[in-house]
DNA sequence: TATGAATGAGGGTTCATTCAT
DNA sequence: AATGAATGAACCCTCATTCAT
């Protein structure tokens, strides 16, 4: 496989700028509002290439969801395999890497793009729900028990408590998403989090031993 | 005005009937998705009657999302005349009756749709915010400023915990409405609430006197 | 009959009530763009009346156009019955009639409308060409004739003549019918009519004796 | 360009020929009448391939009659440029010219629709009675003067005069397109040309010499 | 007789998809 | 592989007509 050749490495390319078109558009857009010619004039091709590579609208919906868990579950496992120190410490990282990737459009947009269409693509809802959703979920279940065997953080529902603990931060990410361009103050994102953090590690920290 | 003709009386009930259809259409297929028929059908009535109320589908549309106001605010100013007791037991009641609120999907719908729809109902958008959204923390806002004059509570950004105290019952509703239709166990909304009440009052409570 | 009852008055002028908005809504906007609504609103009634009196919108078309030649026969007459002295004066009688009648814009309305619409109802046009334009034709020629026979005239073709002789006239109507809105300087009618006259008069006298 | 390939060939030619569609259908139907399928099947496209070229119904329209102009202009050039000897004469080559165009029904078509649809066209009528009528008025008006001057002709209003010299070669032209269909025995148009000079050349000629 | 709410066929327009080049 | 002209199904909206009151 000559990926040298430039030709060549511009046909390999191909599938994920039109994806990247894609994300940006629908984005905007949203799935229904965005028409094929949208998509490939932002990717500087004509309507019918889109075609040779994916063969409907509702195709490159799903291999931009699709395609979109790959980097994500890559970014887990390096928080994963990064983390050290205390469970608090460890859910502080967490969540501030997790409040980078929402507060960045182009990432957010995927599962809010999944939220918005999981009525009209409920295979992808799905999909995206057990293979990035659990996954995320689950990570921070574990971190919790684990500080829950430790002696950190009092004995609660985990599975519940991971909810509760990400709940806020994609709450103000769609917040973002859905009222930035209106909003003349926009939320202190940091102090925010730091309220977060706050509230939560004490709501959940074991009671001082007397 | 003879409100014993049937046909007048008809007349009076048709908006209200047409939005209930279109209610439920919006909710299940999105604005963009869902055609006049559909309404019309749903509300017993030919594409055409819907004219007869609304110029539009986008009127529909609008109409809707303004209309739903006043039950919501109705319904919030119920909550903060019946509360009493302390701020603690008045965050307790407020929670759940937000959380009975959005658990009904025909409730639910119209914040879901303006998440959804936002970018292509600015304007809307505005309205909701203001109208709704900036009422409701508001009004969580001013329990915690109060529980924190009282002492109850410690000295933090009222205006952020409102958020902080509504974000998980708001991610729960949306989980629910995008992928409970996928869900086999459906979350524990009762120990949810229970668990996220616990947290957030401890973590929010006052440090207690030495 | 009794055509004293102000409920039966009115009865009975419904249909000529209807025919008179439908010819001020169809000069305004033609046949195909007036809806039913528009000319009911015209004369003060519901939608419904119109099709308690007329069963179609074509039928209230052909009901204005073959009503019309009522007045115009009637008018044509009158003409005729005053008409005396040379058969030029007559001619210029009979011309600053139809220039008079033409600048109505509800009287020429009605030509106006057969022929924008002659493609749509030829039977209509048939009509109104037999029962009106011919009338109005022979009359001319007939002046023509008797002029020629009186030796006023050179021999000319009357039929065609006629033609002539009235073209200017219904030509400037149409103008004003079409610019009328547009235009900065109205035509001086009045002069107009007067160039004609002078120039059709001297274009068919009979040759002055040597 | 590459006018051998024969799509491009194709897409050079494709609005001439919807514009020709276009001319016959309307010049049938009228503009509200005729359906945009109507013209699509004369074209012998589909529906859609019409928006291709022009964004809407009425742009069809409007390019249909701003096209129409250059033809027109060129024609009128040409009958200038050719015209030699009399005034007289030239005012017999106008006529007989600009009766030979508008007894083609393709060409009378502009102007008659242009009449029919004025009220819905306001800026069109306004560009065509600036950029045809006028013209072709100020050059027979030119004309006149120029007879006058040359004490051919008897000193009158020039532009009065024009209309009237225009006048019934126009409502012939009407006449056909109104009641053609209708008609059995046709008007001999060149004996009606014949008659019109006649008259008109002797109604305006200078007064013999004593 | 009169109303006006309701109907539903019809037409303008859009856009996902196809396919000849 | 890429293009972009062409297609035609689909959908919003209008309005002539009907009919229960």
């Amino acid at each position: 496989m000559d990926t040298t050749n430039p030709r060549r490495r511009r046909k390999q390319a191909r599938p994920a700028e039109l994806l990247a078109a894609a994300l940006d558009t629908f984005r905007d857009k949203g799935f229904a509002t965005t028409r094929m010619e949208d998509i490939a004039a932002r990717a500087g091709v004509s309507k019918g290439t889109i075609y040779l590579y994916y063969p409907s609208k509702q195709a490159v919906f799903e291999a931009l969801v699709r395609e979109s868990i790959l980097p994500n579950l890559a970014r887990l496992e390096a928080i994963q395999a990064a983390a050290s120190g205390s469970c608090a410490d460890r859910l502080r990282l967490f969540v501030r890497s997790l409040a980078e990737a929402t507060a960045d459009a182009r990432i957010f947009a995927i599962p809010k793009l999944v939220l918005t269409e999981a009525g009209n693509f409920p295979e992808l809802a799905r999909f995206y729900r057990q293979e990035v959703v659990a996954r995320g979920l689950a990570m921070v279940a574990g971190l919790l028990e684990e500080g829950m065997r430790r002696g950190e953080f009092r004995q609660v529902d985990a599975g519940l408590a991971a909810r509760l603990f990400i709940g806020p931060v994609m709450l103000a990410a769609l917040w973002r998403s859905t009222f930035g361009a209106i909003e003349e103050t926009p939320l202190p994102s940091g102090a925010m989090l730091d309220l977060h953090l706050d509230l939560f590690l004490r709501g959940i920290a074991a009671e001082a031993q007397p």
